[in-house]
RNA sequence: GCCGGCGUGUCGGAAUGGCAGACGAGGCAGACUCAAAAUCUGCUGUCCGAGAGGGCGUGUGGGUUCGAGUCCCACCGCCGGCACCA
């Protein structure tokens, strides 16, 4: 047969969709399936052949369940608010709306010609009114429910985006979207507390199946650690100086403490202080300073003993100094340390730099040297020094604060809420409303959506309001609590806020009175297989998991997580290895690789060039051998014969549908893949294949190359679509050859490979081996020690 | 510094503790062709050997085992994440 893919492309990928092969269907008796992509951010650019890798999978075990009797929901949608549209526009000078428009209609054509087996009756795009309505509506239950809050803290800021960033959005001290340094800047700022979802965020993670690598990331991004909060006082006063440690163990070898430079009692002991110019200064010079110079250029202690003021240690009521240093953070535990420079490094540095006195409580190493951090016994430590090992001495101290009421357990989280307002125009309007009397007051439900109004310039504004504060008509309202003439908000939400439950609104993505029933929810929640990127496990994966587990908490949804299963891609890389980007021109456009050789080499070159979690190089020449690969596949329409094939034909296609099966529930695509190569070169070498099993190879073939495969069984006049036809079994019995090859060895070397019948005895075995001139002759004159025969894979004979 | 992952031909990569290098690419040789492309056939880890054959080979060094790419210990290198987190 020609393979003319030009043709037989665009026709199937017209008559599934008119037959509706995709469409999920709600309530079916079938067991269901939910397989879900990340949507792609329909960005000017088009797909890239890194969304193709990432969707195949998913789509590959999609058409699988399909021909496995499931009711399959794969659905797709465009993530279609955020601000490089908005960047766009502002370039043009032409509206987001018609922008996105041209990129959803874009991409939905590109995703088609791709043959991609999703459910385009529930295509949702994130920035329709009817879809942020919903989000809108979730943001207002958190607000209901006491999740967010208003505050002024020092916040990640993108001087270039002219944007509040969160913490997930700032890794590194990078913006995430233009990649330049992001500065700390104190502003008040909307938080969702998703701090309060750490401990359920960490412990859900052990009900559910993702890799090892992205459970750590996530845990390592949470950063629970437990210890103790201590209260010392200020000398002189009743005031406490709260601190946090996870080495309560270690109280009796504090020489002096650390306050954040921005710590409040400061400013609340400013009359006590008497060098506070001094402080201010200092202060100040911290705030000039880069995240990036904070934490990574300055290993050298910076710091200024507050004079005028000193603490009091509970535990022996010593009299210690109180210093200020920017390696002590306000955002994390109170803002204020115990230090213990004899065993803790930091400290240590700090201690010498400044002449503090060093304690050692804990017996070893040479703190002369560095501080040592190792376990021993205790020592200079009063009723501690009964205690031997760190887990001991943390137990028995902590009693004993508690006891005496000066000291609790306590745990913190390196996670900070999520920063949730942006200053731009191209996102969902926060539903809130600023009463000069009530406060902040939420906009009522049923005047959900608050729509984005349109306007015409969408620059941000140089005050660091967004572009709806310029509006009137959109800013000036009526308390919806007591009518008094009142403000919007006018900051919008992040881009993560529309894919924190996009997966929810696919069950019943048409719905106009809830986000989506129970009843669909019950019916396809939990999704089964999620595949996407790593550089979303510490933002978007961590952002739904929130909302959905929120959700779950006031009994909307009816799964504790939303992810059964997920797994991730590994990135294509340009042929010279480096990540792909427009500069260094190495970038494929997955259309070129479809209208040079078809979708169906694209779709199996992706799931064949290396190991899915894998980053790997693009590589021009394996492509072309992939569509070598589907020419002669096309060509076994000349090979069928009337007669049965042989004994091993038969077997080796029975071996195939269970390394195919399996393959593709393991993610190992490649070697599924690698396995019909092999069975195609065998039924080359046959020489004919019969009918049946032609279109049995063609029905393991088809969910990666489903043209071209549909195509052949339409000539060899099947009936119905290939596509949802019956997935083969596979005969237990029939994958085992009547012979097999075995290798012998002799002291474990291999010598020779003999024939031997499968399930033979062990002296059958080894008699045939012995049999074998060649290992005859390395047995020769040698005493024989002992014989090792493992069915199936090896003879051994050890013998000196 | 902490956490996770990975080191196998020229390249992408295969190998439930059992014949290392499947499959694909690339290379070399041949067939077809006026020629090229396409296609087809054979060879292709490395060293020694004319050959038969043999030695050596999965980052390095040890160990367990009849047998180790795979398991254990130590080290080296690379990639990703977190990071003055108290």
């Amino acid at each position: 047969m020609k393979y003319d893919f030009k043709k037989m492309e665009p026709k199937w990928q017209k008559k599934w969709e008119d037959a509706g092969l995709f469409s999920a269907e709600d309530f079916s008796s079938k067991p269901k399936f939910y397989g879900l992509v990340e949507f792609p951010y329909p960005s000017g650019a088009g797909m890239h052949v890194g969304h193709i890798k990432a969707y195949s999978s998913v789509e590959v075990i999609s058409r699988k369940r399909r021909m496995q009797g499931y009711n399959v929901l794969f659905p797709i949608g465009f993530d279609a608010f955020g601000l490089p549209t908005e960047n766009y526009a502002i370039k043009t000078n032409t509206h987001p709306r018609y922008i996105t428009d041209v990129n959803i209609k874009k991409f939905s054509d590109q995703l088609r010609s791709v043959g991609f087996s999703f459910d385009w009756n529930r295509v949702i795009d994130t920035s329709s009114d009817d879809y942020y309505k919903w989000t809108q509506w979730i943001f207002l239950k958190l607000f209901e429910h006491g999740l967010v809050f208003r505050d002024k803290t020092l916040v990640n800021y993108c001087p270039h985006c002219k944007v509040v960033l969160s913490n997930e959005d700032s890794q590194g001290g990078k913006c995430d979207i233009c990649h330049s340094d992001v500065i700390q800047l104190p502003k008040d700022v909307w938080y969702l507390r998703i701090t309060e979802y750490a401990d359920k965020l960490l412990s859900g993670l052990e009900t559910v199946e993702y890799p090892e690598n992205i459970k750590q990331q996530q845990i390592n991004w949470i950063g629970k650690s437990t210890g103790a909060f201590v209260d010392f006082t200020i000398d002189g006063t009743d005031e406490k100086l709260e601190i946090y440690t996870t080495r309560c163990d270690t109280l009796y070898g504090v020489t002096f403490m650390v306050m954040a430079p921005e710590h409040p009692l400061i400013d609340k002991y400013a009359d006590r202080i008497s060098n506070m110019d001094a402080i201010r200064a200092y202060r100040e010079e911290c705030a000039k300073k880069t995240e990036f110079e904070r934490t990574q250029l300055v290993k050298d202690k910076t710091g200024l003993k507050i004079e005028g003021l000193s603490a009091v240690n509970p535990v022996n009521g010593k009299t210690i100094p109180i210093f200020i240093a920017d390696y002590v953070m306000m955002g994390y535990g109170t803002g204020a340390i115990m230090a213990v420079p004899a065993h803790d490094q930091r400290d240590w540095e700090f201690a010498h730099k400044f002449g503090i006195d060093i304690i050692q409580v804990i017996e070893g190493g040479d703190i002369e040297k560095e501080a040592y951090t190792g376990d021993g016994k205790m020592i200079n430590s009063d009723f501690l020094n009964a205690y031997s090992n760190k887990k001991d001495s943390i137990e028995a101290m902590l009693a004993w604060l508690q006891e005496k009421g000066i000291g609790r357990a306590g745990i913190q989280f390196k996670m900070k809420d999520w920063a949730f307002n942006r200053q731009r125009y191209w996102g969902e309007p926060i539903p809130l409303i600023h009463c000069p009397k009530c406060g902040v007051v939420a906009v009522p439900y049923e005047e959900l959506p608050l729509r984005l109004p349109d306007v015409k310039d969408f620059e941000p504004g140089e005050d660091g309001k967004s572009p709806l504060a310029r509006i009137d008509s959109f800013v000036n309202c009526t308390c919806p609590k007591c009518g008094a003439a009142a403000k919007r908000e006018t900051d919008t939400m992040p881009q993560w806020a529309g894919s924190s439950w996009y997966f929810l609104r696919y069950t019943d993505a048409h719905n106009d009175k809830e986000f989506a029933s129970m009843d669909k929810l019950k019916y396809w929640m939990p999704v089964d297989w999620y595949n996407g990127g790593m550089e979303h496990v510490t933002r978007h994966l961590i952002y739904s998991r929130f909302w959905h587990q929120f959700l779950y908490d006031i009994g909307l949804v009816n799964t504790p997580e939303p992810y059964a299963k997920r797994t991730a891609q590994g990135m294509i890389l340009g042929s010279d290895g480096e990540k792909m980007s427009k500069s260094r021109g190495n970038v494929v456009d997955p259309l070129d690789i479809v209208n040079l050789y078809g979708a169906d080499t694209l779709r199996v070159y992706v799931m064949f060039m290396g190991d899915y979690g894998s980053a790997a190089p693009w590589n021009d020449s394996s492509v072309k051998g992939c569509r070598r690969f589907l020419d002669r596949v096309a060509g076994l329409t000349d090979l069928i014969g009337e007669q049965e094939s042989t004994p091993a034909l038969e077997t080796m296609l029975h071996k195939t549908i269970k390394k195919v099966s399996e393959d593709i529930e393991a993610q190992k695509f490649n070697t599924a893949i690698a396995a019909l190569m092999t069975l195609l070169n065998e039924i080359y070498k046959n020489g004919s294949i019969a009918k049946g099993e032609l279109i049995t190879f063609l029905k393991l073939l088809s969910p990666f190359a489903p043209h071209l495969t549909e195509e052949i069984y339409e000539q060899l006049g099947g009936e119905g679509f290939l596509t949802v036809s019956e997935w083969p079994a596979y005969d237990e019995a029939k994958t085992v050859d009547a012979t097999i090859e075995v290798g012998v060895q002799v002291n474990g070397k291999v010598r020779a490979a003999v024939t031997i019948p499968v399930g033979c005895d062990k002296d059958t075995a080894l008699r045939i081996a012995r049999e074998n001139e060649r290992v005859a002759s390395f047995l020769e004159g040698k005493k024989l020690v002992k014989e090792i025969y493992v069915p199936g894979k090896i003879l051994n004979f050890v013998v000196k």
